[in-house]
DNA sequence: CTTTCTCCTTAACCCAAATCAAGATTTAAA
DNA sequence: TTTAAATCTTGATTTGGGTTAAGGAGAAAG
């Protein structure tokens, strides 16, 4: 079938968290997915629809945001062998709190909601693998949420260049100062303060 | 058996969300179940242990926090007929952020890691309801996530006196205020102020 | 090569909330 | 009931980050 080396990715992953998944039960699962490509800048979800499917990311990246008095406070970025959707909307078929879009050329396979609880009836091991993925996003909220407690914005900034390098490479400074809920111009003195830190380092003259 | 009545209460849980649960799989599921009672200001989990249970709360009040700085930020209340766990440790059996601290005598019915994991290869049901319950959290998360986003501290405060109405009895101002991430200081303040906008409804002399 | 965006930086000023401090009020204990 | 502890309120001061504004550097487009 034409197209089918785009769920390799997909499937790889899934037998990463279900070992034992039968041949069986991947066919069955492939043959609801489908393959979504977009441009940079398109949106994946808007606030205000259903988000009717949950999508894994081939290549591309992606950005989830709020808007907020005109302005976007992002809550995260995702990227290749990841899966996105505004899992809230998903979940509880109702309109987004949130947007998702496209910031580089990307790639999907998604499966629709409908398709989804299909395989959770048919699939023995559809139920396990909707744990894990709903486990996994639940740990990375609670990772958001921990560093937004624990940490000064001085120290997040530092944990997200040791922790997250190419979001630095991948995204501008305005996104990432959004992502650690502060302003560009904010971001920017924490930035030459940093720097100024590290070169109080004594040296030799 | 005895206490048998005390797993009543999760088993009307486990009804509603698995209405096909078959009585076999509920013995088995009953048969890993333990209680533990705690006493006021005793704690479920401190920082740095792993999380071993997932817990029920059969009757009592619990909060989890994050100790920062010497001060701690409340993330939670959960009180009867809800779960409590630090969940993310309890997944990844590493240590825990957070703290987890009974604010009232407190019953809880107890699954631990591994006879959760043997339910999970043995009941059928199991890993469906393990799913949901982790959906749960997810969306509980997402709330949290949303309102602190999307709203100001006022208008969080508005929304928390009137669909959590029993946390302003059974809680201390100055733990509302951490929950809403400001200083005991500044709450008292933003009541007052809201306090006043109230009164300032035209009124006849 | 020059123009035009887009993005980043720096400075001056402002404000909401933190901090510091002192009382007042409520609750629990003795 | 009196005392002690915990909680809540109010005021004065400080401060981190927001806002506004203006200039600079890079990349893309012409």
């Amino acid at each position: 079938m034409a197209g089918m080396e785009k769920f390799d990715q997909l499937k790889n992953h899934y037998k990463q968290l279900v070992p034992s998944m039968s041949e069986e039960s991947w066919n069955i699962t492939s043959s609801v997915l489908t393959v979504r490509t977009l441009k940079k800048g398109e949106y994946l979800v808007r606030e205000g629809e259903v988000c009717n499917h949950v999508s894994f990311i081939n290549h591309g990246l992606v950005r989830m945001f709020h808007a907020v008095e005109g302005k976007e406070k992002i809550i995260m970025f995702a990227h290749e062998n990841e899966y996105t959707a505004e899992y809230q909307s998903f979940l509880t078929r109702r309109p987004a709190n949130a947007y998702l879009l496209a910031m580089e050329d990307t790639e999907l396979v998604e499966t629709c909601y409908d398709d989804l609880q299909m395989l959770y009836q048919c699939v023995p091991e559809a139920n396990l693998l909707g744990r894990m993925i709903a486990e996994n996003l639940f740990l990375m909220m609670c990772d958001l949420s921990n560093h937004e407690a624990k940490s000064t914005i001085a120290g997040r900034y530092e944990r997200l260049i040791t922790e997250i390098p190419w979001l630095t490479q991948r995204v501008p400074q305005y996104m990432i100062a959004s992502y650690l809920g502060i302003t560009p111009e904010a971001f920017s003195r924490i930035k030459s303060k940093a720097a100024k830190k590290r070169s109080t380092i004594p040296v030799n003259y």
